[in-house]
DNA sequence: CTATTTACATAGTTCGCCTATGCATGTTCG
DNA sequence: CGAACATGCATAGGCGAACTATGTAAATAG
C-alpha cells in the first residue's frame, strides 16, 4: 500500500483490502460449519436455485464465477445427494435445467440454522446501530459483488 | 429461515445468514485476483506473518483455523515460492519458525494492489456514509472472527 | 448448406482441505 | 531417573474445488 498521501483513493484501497481481508476470513470461519462438508459454493448454488427456480448449468456458472466444468461436477455431486434435479431444457436441445428438490431445500435450510446458530450469539452482543450496519454492509457487499467489473 | 414470529433472535439469524452469504460471494468474487493463483488462505497467511512476524506452524494453524498437515503443505508451497523461510526455533527443538521474506512482502503488496484497482472504483461511488459502513463492518467482521465461539 | 457459436460432459492436473499416522522433542510424575 | 503422556510437525492418502483442454451435439449466422 503506497501511503504518501492521502487521498481518496488510497483510503479506499485501504478499505478495498482490509474489507476482503475481513470478508475472507469472516467467510472461512463462519461458513464451515462442523457437520456440513459442502463448500461455500455448493450453498451459494443451493439458495440460488431455491430463489430463481430452475436454471441452466450456463446461468449458475456465470452467477458463481467459476468454470463450468466445475459447476458439471458440483451439479452432479449435489444430483447424487438427491438435493437437486437434472432435466433436459425443452428451449434448447443443449441445455440443462438444475432444479432444487425437497430435500435440497430441507438441507440447506439445516446448513442456514446450523450457521445462524454460531453467529447469531455474536450479533447478539452488538449494539443495534452495530448490527444494523452488518444489514447495510450485507446489502453492498451483494451489490457489490453483482457488479460487472468483478466478473 | 422460521418466520413465524419476529423475534429479536430471528432477526438476528436471518442476518447471521445473510451475512454468510454476503460475505462468501464477496469474499469469491473480489478475492479470485486475476493472475495470482494462491488462495485466500495463502494470502491471510502472509499477511499474518508481516504484521505479527515469524511464527510457529501451529501458531498459524491456530489463527487461520485449518489443520496443520494442510498448513504445513501451504508453508512448503510459500517456501518454494520464496516467500517464507523456515528455520528451527530456538526455544523448542520440536518447533519451526516461519518467516516472509522480501520478496513475500512484495507479492503481496502487488496482490493487494490488484485487488484494490478492482474494489476500489466500486466504493468511490457509495456515499461517504456507505464508505464508513464498510469499513466499520469489516472491523465487526474482524472481532467475530475472533470469537472463541467460532474456532 | 457451411462455418461459427453455444452448452455441457469428460479428462487431466494442481491446489486446498481433511483424517490418520509416525517421528522427535518436551513435560510431568512416580 | 525413566516411563507415560503431550506437543509440534512431516508424510501419506483421499476427496472436493478449482482450473485448462478437448470433444460432441445443438443452435445460430451468413
Amino acid at each position: 500500500m503506497t501511503a504518501t498521501h492521502g487521498s481518496a483513493g488510497d483510503r479506499n484501497d485501504r478499505t478495498a483490502v482490509d474489507l476482503i481481508v475481513a470478508a475472507s476470513r469472516f467467510t472461512r470461519r463462519a461458513g464451515r460449519v462442523p457437520g456440513f462438508t459442502y463448500s461455500s459454493t455448493a450453498w451459494r448454488v443451493l439458495a440460488e436455485l431455491e430463489q430463481r427456480g430452475a436454471m441452466r448449468i450456463s446461468d449458475l456458472v456465470h452467477l458463481q464465477r467459476i468454470t463450468q466444468p466445475t459447476m458439471t461436477a458440483l451439479v452432479q455431486r449435489l444430483e447424487g445427494e438427491g438435493w437437486v434435479t437434472r432435466e433436459p431444457d425443452p428451449d434448447d436441445g443443449r441445455a440443462t435445467l438444475v432444479r432444487l428438490t425437497e430435500l435440497g431445500a430441507t438441507a440447506l435450510g439445516e446448513y442456514r440454522q446450523a450457521a445462524a446458530t454460531r453467529i447469531t450469539p455474536l450479533l447478539a452482543e452488538l449494539t443495534e446501530f452495530d448490527r444494523a450496519t452488518l444489514v447495510r454492509a450485507a446489502e453492498l457487499l451483494e451489490r457489490m459483488s453483482d457488479d460487472p467489473a468483478l466478473s
